[in-house]
DNA sequence: TTCATTTGCCGAATGTTGTTCTGCATTTTT
DNA sequence: AAAAATGCAGAACAACATTCGGCAAATGAA
């Protein structure tokens, strides 16, 4: 008789440290998403079926969050992009500024030194709506001070990216 | 008989506004750009081909730049984030830097309150990484000093969204 | 070592989806 | 008012994603 724990794992699949073939189908994807499973197999040597399951492990393993549509600033109405540094007070109360993630305008929320200060990308219209946006921020409990920088021209953005330069960590330049 | 340019326009299409139909597509597409145009009908109320035809329009237009996989920095092993203010000296002499963007680990190059200071996003291995990343940093021409921002802890982190939040701009802050 | 299990892959078959085409109604232009 | 262009829906087609079965290599246990 079959028993019911006939078709589960008995131990959880390792992780598996990305070899090259996952490297390679990672930075491909990063760069295009629209390509096929047929291409993308020519480019690394794999069938397509072959491409599709190690895709599939990448995306339950988190390797690959997900897969998005990336528009242009200008085009979508937000001509304004800014870095803005918060220095807040105190511990916790930085969670009055996270609500502020909930406008489409910010789009990257980090913490930097310690949890009291913050950097925020922001992408508005135009400077009126930035100081629209940073008079919300003002008005946030335990935000002490700001400092805006605003960016005049973006020469390059782009999403993480799969390749690494193992030269960075050969510390050749010690002397 | 047919004349040759009959199947040519006699003006180039004029760029349209991005109705409420093309921002919620964008919206859509930039959350997840994994699903069938079917389905993207149904949310927008149009028929697959319709949407099809937009997007291929939106495509066009420059404002979906093309759709990538976002790749998760951890998993593709670089646990290090940081923001890095240059400080460089004299005009033109930021091209060096801009060589920089050729490694993966550089994700973002921004000017910033003139042609004199950017902005760096650089995702790396680990601190020893960074630290030979700053190496090279400092030994391109023009480069007078630097800041460098360890991120700690990434709270959000996104693409363009096509969303606008108009009360920005409707200055009901000033008194 | 030897056997059993798992893993990763391929080729073929299937189903879903992207894409094109035709026609129609509406809008815009001349 | 006539003519051209636009945007959309339904159907037909082509391409692709996805599943399946089988095989060989790698892995783990005895």
């Amino acid at each position: 008789m079959v028993k019911e724990t006939d078709n589960l794992r008995q131990n959880p699949p390792r992780e598996r440290p990305l070899d090259a073939l996952d490297r390679k189908i990672l930075g491909a994807l990063a760069r295009d998403a629209s390509v096929s499973y047929a291409e993308l197999g020519k480019d690394v040597g794999l069938s397509a079926p072959a491409v599709h399951e190690r895709v599939k492990r990448l995306r339950r393993a988190g390797a690959i969050e997900k897969t998005m549509a990336q528009l242009n600033g200008a085009a979508v109405g937000k001509h304004f992009l800014a870095f803005v540094h918060v220095e807040s007070s105190g511990w916790g109360k930085t969670k009055e500024v996270f609500e502020l993630g909930e406008l489409p305008e910010v789009e990257e929320i980090h913490s930097i030194t310690g949890d009291s200060s913050l950097i925020l990308k922001v992408r508005v219209e135009n400077a009126q709506a930035m100081e629209g946006f940073l008079w919300r921020l003002y008005h946030k409990t335990g935000v002490r001070g700001t400092h805006t920088y605003v960016v005049l021209n973006t020469h390059m953005e782009r999403g993480v990216q799969a390749e690494i330069t193992h030269e960075l960590t050969e510390g050749e330049h010690v002397k």
